[in-house]
DNA sequence: GCCAACGTTGGC
DNA sequence: GCCAACGTTGGC
């Protein structure tokens, strides 16, 4: 069995929040949207059901950390891509050939504590967190050490 | 609203 | 294949 991974996945609360997230039916949802290969790639090959997702709240002021999720269906083609209808309609992406992926996110619980980006720059052990480097990706690896010290922050009053 | 960082596009 | 131009992300 593949080691346990864990992630972090942005989100504009403007756009989607993470209370929407639990608002879902069974607080479940589809990824959609995503327009970045390196985001693509590593929903399409790289999360796998079970493991847990940080989420998180960019463009929002704060920024930060708000609650966890997890992955309930491994990446999928996003079928958003050839709806002209969608928000993120790519004509070059169809059924037969699809270009970008999706997985489907279950809510496990809200922080009881935000935890905002400014905290988690200061954080020893989260330097090198791409959030951190003022990297773009909205969908990241976070690795063990960075979960546990997050999780603590969060769960913790 | 500004702008730095970064990804993508397209001319050559 | 290079790289300038452009568009987007996202913190501040």
């Amino acid at each position: 069995m593949a080691e346990r991974r864990y992630w972090l996945m942005k989100s504009e609360p403007n756009a989607y929040s993470f209370t929407d997230l639990t608002n879902e039916d069974d607080s479940t949802a589809e990824w959609d949207g995503v327009r970045n290969y390196q985001a693509r790639n590593t929903m399409r090959d790289d999360m796998k059901q079970g493991e847990g997702v940080i989420f998180y709240h960019s463009n929002a002021k704060p920024p930060g950390a708000v609650g966890t999720a997890v992955i309930v269906r491994e990446g999928y083609p996003d079928n958003t891509a050839w709806d002209p209808d969608s928000e993120h309609p790519d004509p070059k992406s169809t059924p037969e050939n699809p270009i970008w992926y999706m997985v489907d996110i279950k809510a496990v619980s809200e922080f009881k504590r935000f935890v905002p980006l400014r905290e988690i720059k200061e954080t020893p052990g989260l330097e090198n967190m791409p959030l951190v480097k003022n990297s773009r990706l909205s969908v990241q690896p976070v690795s063990k050490e960075e979960w546990d010290i997050i999780l603590e922050l969060g769960m913790n009053d």
